[in-house]
DNA sequence: CTCTGTGCAAACACTTTGCAGCTAA
DNA sequence: TTAGCTGCAAAGTGTTTGCACAGAG
């Protein structure tokens, strides 16, 4: 078993030939985002991310954590959390039912699924937190968005 | 069986006692907003609400739309759609995981329980859409959350 | 009459864009 | 050298706040 400094290392590796192959440029700030980011155990926002990274990069400014963080979702080294960042959306069909959102249009489409319905929260959490809605969120390209690319 | 309409008076009912019992006001302005909400199925932001509302009280203004759409999920009326509104949240962990997220201190909790991992999509989604991430997402209270209460 | 809700405007927070200089390849 | 990247500043978008007046209870 590789213990953790060894597997980041792999990470950064695989990291940076993926960069060589788009095409990405390696920067040392490039870097201190990415390796930040894995070692974060918190899914920063950019802000705190920024915050982190520049206690090693000093003047590494916040667009480019922005800007770094967007490119690494787009290469798929990272992604950004269920549906954050987008406006308020609100529902007031508070009958049980999910979502699933175009990730280009931003539709959002409810469907039912029963089985969807009444999922266990596992005892880890539910003994701990206090659940208020539990959902199963899915995430993807809808049909009319599908036929224009 | 209720038609729709009688179905919809019956919940502009519950939503007036509710009020009264809170101690909210009923103000035309709120009794447009819930109703043009219950109404719509496109899962609106403020703005696109605010449109919709502005042709029955055409003098309403965006923040009162905002506010009561705040005040909706507040008294458990109206919910905001799973994540939405934050800034965004970045994750490197390609691993397999869900999400808890804390609504108070929107601290978000990874939890891994195998059951969550392979959630089929039903035919009637992947057949038409393409799904891209599928995940189970919680929210609730989390543990300091709630001893501080 | 009282106190909450509304509308307006300003402040705010976060993100995106444009651009000139810099730097990895 | 040269495309892509960075840092700064400005603009943009959505949300929140403060306040005086209006209107529900």
């Amino acid at each position: 078993m590789l213990n953790d400094s060894e597997k980041l290392k792999i990470k950064i590796d695989d990291f940076k030939a993926k960069c060589r192959e788009k095409g990405l440029k390696i920067t040392p700030q490039r870097l201190a985002v990415y390796q930040t980011l894995l070692k974060s155990k918190m899914h920063p926002s950019a802000e705190m991310l920024f915050r982190e990274v520049r206690k090693e990069v000093p003047n590494i400014s916040l667009d480019t954590v922005n800007r770094t963080l967007l490119t690494l979702a787009d290469i798929g080294d990272a992604f950004i959390l269920e549906g954050s960042g987008d406006v308020k959306r609100f529902d007031a069909d508070l009958k049980n039912h999910q979502h699933f959102k175009c990730v280009k249009c931003k539709k959002i489409i409810d469907f039912h699924h029963k089985p969807f319905d009444n999922i266990k929260v596992p005892e880890s959490i539910s003994s701990k937190y206090i659940v208020l809605r539990k959902t199963v969120y899915l995430e993807g390209i809808c049909d009319i968005c599908r036929k224009k690319k």
